[in-house]
DNA sequence: TCAGGTACTTACCTAGAGGTAAGTGATCGG
DNA sequence: CCGATCACTTACCTCTAGGTAAGTACCTGA
């Protein structure tokens, strides 16, 4: 394992994957394509150079493909890659994990804040 | 959507396992109950601190249980509650998805570095 | 001109995540 | 006494990640 930047599949897809709006980002991506300000609109309290980066950075992963249209106004498409499909497919039993365990897990999180 | 902590499952999740080291415990956690020692040497590059730190965060978010055994040398063992077995059973196909891509997100992050 | 649309970029800031190093306490055995 | 075991705790520090606010460029229409 020496040399290696990640100790196993879980650490690298982690490291993918972490980043505040990510994983939403990559839900939002789900369907079809979107454009940036759409996008912007969806994800509730994320600043536009939030979106900006997290995308810049999935594009790099290879998970999520830009777009240009040579266009007025400006028109980007962002759009999941083959591999950012088949994430959103492995991220799917942990939003349903979610999901199900939602107000648990917010009620811990308050109980959290009140102590 | 108001007054709601998460928007998502996803996003409670995310919450739940962020934190550079909360998915390699949960995976070590996978097979049996273990020791701090255990886990400190079994992942490499983490610090008691923050072994204990990400520990004490998944017990307060009741994926991890804790048990104390009084006996000398002091023996504590953690292991996952049923939540955090589901937990890591949603986890699994995502660790999956790494392994597969394991090389390619390397190479991409070599590329970013040397850019 | 201004205001609107689109998709960003840049400057600056700081909270807090993560880290290093040293220390604690209770025992046991040499 | 010392050194070992175990599982932490504490003090202090750095710097990353995330954020706010303002700005840019290109156009169109009133």
């Amino acid at each position: 394992m020496r040399g290696r930047m990640f100790s196993c599949g879980l650490d690298a897809a982690m490291n993918v994957i972490g980043g505040k709006w990510k994983a939403l980002i990559l839900w939002a991506l789900h369907a079809e394509p979107r454009r940036f300000g759409e996008l912007r609109r969806d994800l509730d309290g994320i600043s536009e150079k939030m979106l900006i980066q997290q995308l810049r950075e999935m594009e790099c992963d290879g998970v999520v493909h830009r777009e240009v249209f040579h266009q007025v106004p400006p028109k980007v498409e962002y759009s999941l890659t083959p591999l950012g499909q088949s994430l959103n497919a492995a991220l799917l039993p942990l939003g349903l994990w979610g999901d199900e365990h939602l107000a648990a897990i917010e009620d811990k999180k308050k109980q959290q804040a009140a102590a």
